[in-house]
DNA sequence: ATATTTTTGTGCTGTACAACATAAGAAGTG
DNA sequence: CACTTCTTATGTTGTACAGCACAAAAATAT
């Protein structure tokens, strides 16, 4: 992790202006000089499981997975954060250590503010406070229905389901047909709760079926209605 | 659902206050009005899912199951309410419909109030939306704990961690071993992510070893250490 | 360039668990 | 009361998927 002491802040002020334009010219003053913005290279580690949050985050720039170790260290991948999306707020409003290690898929920059001074402004500023209370509800929501297609939906449903979400998220090249994410099977895998074996056959058999094309890492969607039926039943 | 016209509104003040000590004596005042009391019978649905927010819940007295259907009607228990919880805020701060549905374990008595006041008093009121930041930010880190102990433990893992998850949420009965609540078998199946009948099979495998001891629905824990290790390794 | 590690791909084997069947006991209903 | 309906219980069968093994290809380091 390389601190951006270079950066214009002001065009992080812009980039964060959902955030930024809920606070007062004092807050937003106070808040200035205690914001950092980092760069992360792919694959390094964010924050980890188990540690005691200090700071919040927004990605500015690249993506990045939430997982969490499970059974004999396979990762779930929890969520996946795009720009501009905030992350590691959570555990500190629950007053817990982190739950979940979050670590960049690709080269990511990255802006982080004190979470106390998040919390401390938050308790006197209401649309701060409902912001938050925003984004967890509309994330606890994606995260109950997530828990029951992961653990209802067979292997080629949590696949689909999982290649239409990354498409969501992350978009398609100028193609309109090839994910914008390029994961490795192993991440993907992790996404769509199966082994790295079976993402790879997976992926083979949707490919035989004129589903998808892959090229590599680069996967293109082709019969997407298709898709979304494997998704729904199976 | 049986409107609870005669109760003394007061006694449930002092039963919900933790959220209402938050509010103003203006804002009281106004609440007081609004609120409902009702009594739901065994098994009776409290709010279902893709219905539209209204109100929230408190639950006063008895026991709910919030849960979501899944693939061919097979539910999954999301979470558990136990007196004095909130619930059913969630989905109106995300501005989504129900994603799940709630439904009474056992007799219960439940206070509502609507979510509109709800809000509007947040929005001017930073105790109250500090109020929901907690509990949305501490259910989001059970919603992901849960994801992945649901996913990667084995069907042992599983009932045993229900098991131990039941009795810290309901406590046990005066002899200090019996669990407080008595889930059918399909109810516990759903809790634990397994069919019914594996549910079953599992509690008489545990009880020929001597880890529980089943009565009907009546179930003992005897050696909790033991299950606590089959919870956290299979 | 060469070596070494990581990632991808495929086949085989074993097993955990769902699906189905069936029966007996418990509980609710006319 | 007999009646149906629901719940609990257990055995059998089939299969989806993990685990392992082993190449080949690609990426990274030396």
């Amino acid at each position: 992790m390389v601190e951006h002491k270079g950066i214009i802040k002001d065009n992080v002020m812009i980039q964060i202006s959902d955030l930024w334009n809920l606070l007062s010219s004092k807050e937003k003053k106070y808040l200035y000089d205690k914001m950092e913005v980092f760069n992360y290279k792919r694959g390094e580690t964010i924050y980890a499981e188990g540690q005691t949050p200090h700071k919040m985050y927004c990605l500015l720039h690249g993506k990045v997975k939430i997982f969490k170790e499970g059974i004999g260290g396979r990762c779930q991948i929890i969520r996946v954060i795009k720009p501009v999306q905030y992350f590691a707020y959570r555990a500190y409003f629950a007053a817990e250590n982190f739950v979940t290690t979050a670590a960049a898929f690709e080269d990511a920059q990255i802006c982080s503010i004190p979470m106390k001074d998040i919390e401390s402004i938050s308790r006197g500023n209401n649309g701060l406070a409902m912001f938050f209370v925003k984004m967890l509800a509309v994330d606890l929501g994606i995260s109950d229905k997530r828990t029951v297609s992961l653990t209802q939906n067979h292997i080629r449903g949590r696949l689909a389901e999982s290649l239409l979400f990354l498409k969501e998220n992350y978009g398609l090249e100028e193609d309109d047909s090839t994910l914008s994410i390029y994961l490795s099977r192993e991440d993907l895998a992790s996404l769509a709760n199966m082994t790295t074996a079976n993402a790879i056959r997976t992926l083979s058999v949707f490919s035989a079926e004129k589903l998808i094309a892959i090229d590599g890492r680069k996967i293109k969607l082709i019969d997407e209605w298709q898709l979304h039926k494997i998704a729904r039943i199976g």
